[in-house]
Parts: C-alpha cells; sequence; structure tokens
DNA sequence: GTTAGTGCAAACTCTTTGCAGCACT
DNA sequence: AGTGCTGCAAAGAGTTTGCACTAAC
C-alpha cells in the first residue's frame, strides 16, 4: 500500500507498486522496457501497462522523463533531485554528475529572454575512464 | 556545385545541395520531416533520400544531430557553432540562446570523473514571453 | 457496484533497409 | 563505364490505443 499512488488518488495496485518499486531501486534514469523485464520478474505484467502506467505517474509529477540520443525515454522518480548522467559511447555505462550545472544558469536565461524555464534535460556523451584506458591498451 | 560536399568526397547531387541549402537558412534545428517538405518545394525528392543524405552528412561531421524530447532528431550545421534552444511547451517555438553553459562546465566534470567528453545535448522546455502574456490575459 | 486499471492485439510514427534503376565523375 | 545515389515499398523499433475483462475502492 504505497503512500505515493494515495497521495496521488491513485489506485493501489500490484502492477504500480512494482514499477515504482523498480524505478526506486535503480536510482539511474531507466526504460520502459527495463522497467518491463525487471517487474516481470515479480509478477506477469503486460508491456502496455508499464508504459500506461508510467505517462500516469508523469502526469502526477511523480515521475520525470527524459529522450536521450539513442531516442529512448528515461524515466526517475522526480523527487530524488534530478540527475545527469554522462553516457559512454563505447560501453554505454551511465555514470551520474554531482550537481546540476542548469540551475545556476535558469535566471540569466529568464534575464535575457523572458523565457519561463520549466524542466530540462541535459545528456553528456563520451569515453568513460575504464573505456579510455582500454583503448590506451589497445594501441600498445 | 559545392565545396562542402566536395571536401566530404560526396557526389554533388541536386538533393543534397538543396538539403544542404534548407538546413543553413533555417539556422535552427530542423527535423528530417521539415526538410523534406522545403526540400521539395524546390525539387521532387523522397523522404528516404532525406534521411539518407542527413545520415551520411551527420557521418562526414558536417551535421550535427540532436534528439529533444518529442522523440524526433533534429539536425543543424556543425560549422555553426552549435546552438542550443529554448523550446516553448504551448507554442512549440524555439527561441536560440546565445553561449552554451557547458563548456565551462567539460574541464570540471572531466576532473571530477575522468570522462572525456565527446558532445553534449542540452534541451529547455519551458513557456515563451508571447504565450506567458496569453496566459495572462486569459485569467483575466 | 462502479470506476479505474489491465492484457492483448492491432495501429501509429519516425526511421532504416533491400533492391533495381539512374546520375554523377 | 563504374560506383555511388535515389526512389519505392516494405520492414523495424518504440510507443500508443480500442476493446473486453478484471480488480480496487
Amino acid at each position: 500500500m504505497s503512500k505515493i499512488l494515495n497521495d496521488a488518488n491513485l489506485k493501489n495496485t500490484k502492477a504500480r507498486e512494482i514499477i515504482l518499486e523498480v524505478i526506486k531501486k535503480t536510482s539511474l534514469p531507466i526504460r520502459a522496457e527495463d522497467i518491463y523485464k525487471l517487474a516481470n520478474k515479480k509478477i506477469a505484467i503486460n508491456l502496455s501497462t508499464v508504459y500506461r502506467t508510467l505517462a500516469t505517474l508523469l502526469e502526477k509529477g511523480i515521475l520525470t522523463r527524459q529522450v536521450m540520443h539513442d531516442k529512448k525515454a528515461y524515466y526517475q522518480i522526480s523527487t530524488l533531485a534530478h540527475k545527469h548522467i554522462l553516457v559512454c559511447e563505447i560501453c554505454h555505462s551511465q555514470t551520474p554528475i554531482e550537481d546540476c550545472p542548469m540551475h545556476h544558469l535558469e535566471d540569466k536565461i529568464k534575464a535575457d529572454t523572458g523565457f519561463d524555464i520549466k524542466d530540462h534535460s541535459l545528456e553528456i556523451i563520451g569515453i568513460c575512464c575504464k573505456c579510455q584506458e582500454k583503448l590506451k591498451n589497445n594501441n600498445k
């Protein structure tokens, strides 16, 4: 019986609880497909249910959605301060960065353009330490 | 007869010239579908050709591709310093911002994490001046 | 008992691909 | 002439939707 769901006036179903649990546990942004696979280890659940649940939770502001360079949508709990990640273009590992550079910038942009910023999405692509090492060794 | 194409060892076809022209003229990041529509006003061209040309130009580093919140890929000429845009969630207008906050940050991230940054993508979502005005007037 | 949530299959959108024919150098 | 480019149609991936059934309140 999840407080989050109750507070949002949503029915407390097994599917929703497990989906929320999976997203919380992962902590990094996660895709619908992966949520589906992880949730399916615990209960029988349909992929459409995952998508529909994600849409609902997004609408209620419980989740945050970000579309990445691979054109896939990634979700995370929005109460966990939003995280940006470094994506390695070789091994596809994800490393979170601690503070978000955008917060400092929002005021400046608002002053310059009058634009009222609601959200932003930042994706950083490069090569992680491990893969840099591997590249070095391969070139020897 | 486009210098850009020659320099990249690509054949100089009508389709490619027009596609490049369209992207240059737009200056803001633009979608394949829109390039197709604009190019089609000048010559008969197929949507696959647009996609294939974009893929080729991307590979050669002539273009830059960014996937936005709408899950669509947007392209821009990469010699024009890369631009970030403010997207209005109401009218979907796009406003470019002048300088990119990320450049200042790359060194710090590299020092903190060892990650070698190759690229990044930043999308800012909110409400533009005009739509803020409209909202005010509607509430009167 | 009602309404909201779910499963299933089919549809939808953007993008990619195989193949045959055409155009650039 | 030869290779690279294009058009067409069909496939692909991720996501959404309509409908009938089921479960939560």
